[in-house]
DNA sequence: ATAATAGTGTCTTTTAGACACTATAGA
DNA sequence: TCTATAGTGTCTAAAAGACACTATTAT
């Protein structure tokens, strides 16, 4: 009989993260380096308890905050800051050695940050290409997952964030600690394919954006080339997804390119389809 | 600091199960009539608590065992049995009012079974349209959700099982117990998106089934008509969708139809996608 | 000048949808 | 016969993709 409050197995409950961003052409996971066995020196995805009263999406913007000074929701303004959305739960018996934890993995987009991570209570947090964390485990498929020709996205070529001198102990190795490295598997996968049908591309882009910089997004997230004048033909007209700002940009480079807002609409109608190989 | 292992607190982990199938014409969930408080006598979707050393789909699938005598893989055969996925965890504070519980809930979609639950430990448990369960509330729009023209889909008819009598006590009433609203309302949202992109109709089906008993799966969980030949057309050309078993039956009426199993595809492209209104 | 990116127009191929028409069963 | 469902063919409209071409900046 469910719910029999007297004797129930008592279990742990955390939430892991799993943040990404598209920085230096590359799709990008935050890890953090374990300070603790078990997996102590290992990397791993942000995460923690969730406490006595809180609620789960609650906790995972605590931690977010807490161990990378990011936050889902700018305080005091309107701006929207990341987005977040609960990704799956894992719970099988053994992930951690010590006892039975369940970790309800959420998934967070954030845009490109000028500082890898700053304020954390986790002070070795960084930006590591997920190429690098799951090396030829993206997808199932050809191994070109990360190569987009002929618009420079080149696998390979990321040393993490400035600190990646070679022979670099602080470049993770490996697999990362517990099942993070499915847990990460999971969140990349959710992100391309949500792609498609919904507007979240744009939570990778700052508040204004290009629609060459919004296509730079789909670009190294799916790791294809997309034809920039149909992508612009295809997402300028599209209902909801894109409102004009008014002004223009030459950041990229080239003739001034008109800046851009998300719109209101979440779900694309139609899909931004996602080339087959 | 995650994982300090000394002092957490102490969460109770349960999996609750949103069970559907196509009946008489309509979208039908499983539901248990609850024998203790809180809300005794109220109806809730089955599940129950995570042993110790028990994973989530392993503890989803034996609660589908025990409450409905449903098997997600049929013992010693190669048949398929039900499909069994995570759907999503909910752990607000305060949705059990005895504890904190966090249930990791799982969507089941099965074929029409001959009696609506047998051997389960819950004697009461049942099958209930969906349209009856959340009025109006199953999608954000028009409130034609559940009318298709022309196909015989009339949301109302359904006295849930043959024990529906006007008046009988057994018939659901009001909303379901804890959140279990919200947990259907997401079980159905997932299922509607699914049948888009996946091949996962079929689970609905019997092992082997025809392309117009397909299309009645299609019409009466997205809530619209489709055409006949159309429809034919385009999942008998999907790659990988539908595998000709070689047998025709006249159970439907008219001209004998071709017999069908499920294809090895489980993506199916290209995609099956919803009429808009 | 050249090279870069931005943006529009046009053509072709593919796909979705409407629907006429034929096929084969039961009543 | 009539009516039901099964299945094919064909036409049209919409969408995807290839790609020529123009526009506007920086160097």
């Amino acid at each position: 009989m469910p719910y029999d409050p007297s004797a129930f197995p008592p279990f742990a409950v955390t939430v892991d993260l799993v943040v990404l961003t598209v920085r230096r052409h590359a799709l990008c996971a935050l890890v953090v380096r374990r300070g603790e066995p078990p997996h102590k020196g290992r990397w791993a995805l942000p995460g923690g308890f969730v406490r006595e009263r809180e609620d789960l999406a609650a906790a995972a913007a605590r931690e977010l905050g807490e161990e990378t000074g990011l936050r889902s929701r700018e305080p005091g303004t309107e701006r929207p800051g990341v987005h977040l959305e609960q990704l799956a739960t894992y719970g099988e018996p053994g992930r951690d050695p010590r006892m039975r934890v369940v970790s309800v993995a959420h998934l967070v987009l954030a845009p490109d940050l000028p500082a890898p991570v700053a304020g954390g209570d986790a002070g070795s947090a960084r930006w590591v290409p997920v190429a690098e964390l799951l090396p030829a485990r993206s997808t199932p498929g050809s191994g070109t997952e990360t190569s987009a020709t002929g618009t420079g996205v080149s696998p390979g070529e990321g040393d993490a964030d400035g600190a990646g001198t070679p022979g670099d102990p602080e470049v993770p190795r490996g697999p990362l600690a517990f099942d993070h490295d499915r847990i990460l598997t999971d969140g990349v996968e959710r992100a391309r394919s949500k792609l498609e049908y919904s507007s979240l591309a744009t939570a990778f882009c700052p508040p204004e954006f290009t629609v060459g910089e919004l296509r730079r997004v789909y670009e190294v997230v799916w790791g294809v080339a997309l034809d920039p004048r149909n992508f612009h033909r295809k997402v300028t007209g599209t209902p909801g997804f894109l409102v004009p700002s008014g002004g223009t940009t030459t950041r990229q480079g080239g003739r001034p390119a008109q800046l851009f807002r998300a719109g209101g609409a979440t779900l694309l109608n139609p899909p931004m389809l996602r080339p087959e190989v």
